[in-house]
DNA sequence: TCTTCTACCACATTTGAAGGGA
DNA sequence: ATCCCTTCAAATGTGGTAGAAG
């Protein structure tokens, strides 16, 4: 823990939003958050129902030395984007407050003071850039993010440390290539549902329960069924073809048959990487090769692997923060770091893949609570989501 | 002594190479 | 020669657990 407060804090100390890094009250780009807000662009987080039903738990994620995913898998659709305008997506996960946590009786009670967080560290989707067609063609998946506690990881994961709350947030930024993405319209999206604490081993039993059994890689921690483990292929795919609700389909909402965008490498994160050519015409194998993407599901009750697949029944949550002119730089690490106009003002290096903060607030969390459209139904589901 | 973390395990899924047939 | 499909093994992703570390 020492070496991420000695990484954290050489990361932080040129950036005057984090200076007081503990102060949440100074925190917050104050200048940033006066911005407007792009209203057109509205972000849909696929699997609310499970979201939700981790959330009322407290939602817990495993983070490992060598990275672990993300259960449930962040999701979303893109709708209101400007058709030929190309996009980068990208995808960070920052404190929720400065607290660190312990789990006691049954609950998450605070325990002291968080340690400094390594902001800057982003996700950037592997399709990055597209045009808005593109990215509103499917769903944008980031099945293959990882989150470890290593501050030493220098392989694209994110960092958090355990036993602390997190929020992921997902910008998107008018660019048509990693370079213009200093001065692209920034969006930000949240969602209080998943927000999540940070943990090398789950500490709620009921999250534990919840992952077996919507997890389709803890399948094997699942009670076996009444008649005995199934083995052949044929009571298999039967099984499959019916009742698991995890089974991984390879397109999204039936109604649109959109397919999802999936973040096929995690390699591809470095800044850059894939030309927009690439990502074009790859984008819609790389979706059909994920096989990770799924159904909207509509949970019944209880734990049950069993669900019914549905699109229309989920709502449509977003808030979005929209920033005139992106705050970000980016260093040599993957995911990467901006923040020009920083550098700029510290005198350190501002070419591309210098290394700086971004300027976000040390807690930047942005509530979802101010939703441009309560799409509450399947008809203004359609409405707002479909071509 | 307690809390947190790590390494290893068994099991399941995913991925990609190899081979065969059209 | 090319494409498509199937098979299979390796790689990868899970939570459980025992023991180490602080």
């Amino acid at each position: 823990m020492a070496a991420l407060t000695v990484a954290a804090a050489a990361h932080n100390m040129y950036n005057p939003f984090t200076f007081n890094s503990y102060n949440t009250d100074s925190y917050i780009a104050p200048d940033i958050k006066s911005e407007r807000t792009d209203s057109k662009i509205q972000v849909k987080l696929e699997d609310m129902d499970l979201w939700k039903r981790f959330h009322s738990l407290g939602n817990e994620m495993i983070i490992t030395k060598t990275g672990r995913r993300m259960f449930p898998t962040f999701r979303v659709m893109l709708n209101g984007l400007e058709t030929n305008t190309k996009y980068m997506v990208l995808l960070d996960i920052v404190p929720v407050d400065d607290n660190r946590y312990k789990y006691h009786d049954s609950s998450w009670n605070i325990s002291g003071k968080a340690e400094p967080h390594l902001f800057g560290r982003y996700y950037v989707h592997p399709d990055s850039p597209a045009t808005g067609t593109q990215w509103m063609k499917q769903c944008v998946l980031f099945n293959k993010v990882k989150i470890t506690n290593n501050a030493m990881h220098n392989q694209g994961h994110i960092i958090l440390s355990s036993m602390h709350r997190y929020q992921p947030r997902l910008h998107i930024v008018e660019a048509s290539d990693v370079y213009s993405i200093r001065t692209g319209t920034y969006n930000t999206f949240t969602f209080d549902e998943t927000v999540f604490t940070a943990v090398t081993a789950y500490q709620n039993d009921q999250i534990t329960k919840l992952k077996i059994n919507h997890n389709p890689f803890a399948k094997g921690f699942r009670e076996q069924p009444i008649h005995g483990k199934k083995t052949s292929k044929g009571l298999k795919r039967q099984c499959e073809s019916s009742n698991d609700n995890e089974k991984r389909l390879k397109t999204d909402h039936g109604s649109t048959s959109r397919l999802c965008k999936s973040d096929s490498s995690i390699n591809s994160t470095l800044l850059g990487q894939q030309q927009l050519s690439t990502s074009t015409s790859t984008s819609t194998s790389s979706a059909l090769a994920d096989s990770t993407t799924y159904l909207d599901e509509s949970y019944t009750s209880g734990d049950s692997p069993t669900k019914d697949y549905k699109c229309s029944t989920t709502i449509p949550l977003t808030a979005s923060t929209s920033y005139p002119s992106n705050m970000y730089n980016y260093d040599t690490s993957t995911p990467f770091y901006m923040n020009q106009k920083l550098n700029s003002y510290y005198g350190m290096p501002t070419t591309p893949f210098s290394y700086s903060p971004m300027n976000f607030g040390q807690f930047s969390r942005y509530s979802t609570q101010t939703y441009p459209y309560p799409i509450s139904s399947s008809a203004n589901y359609n409405a707002f989501f479909n071509q």
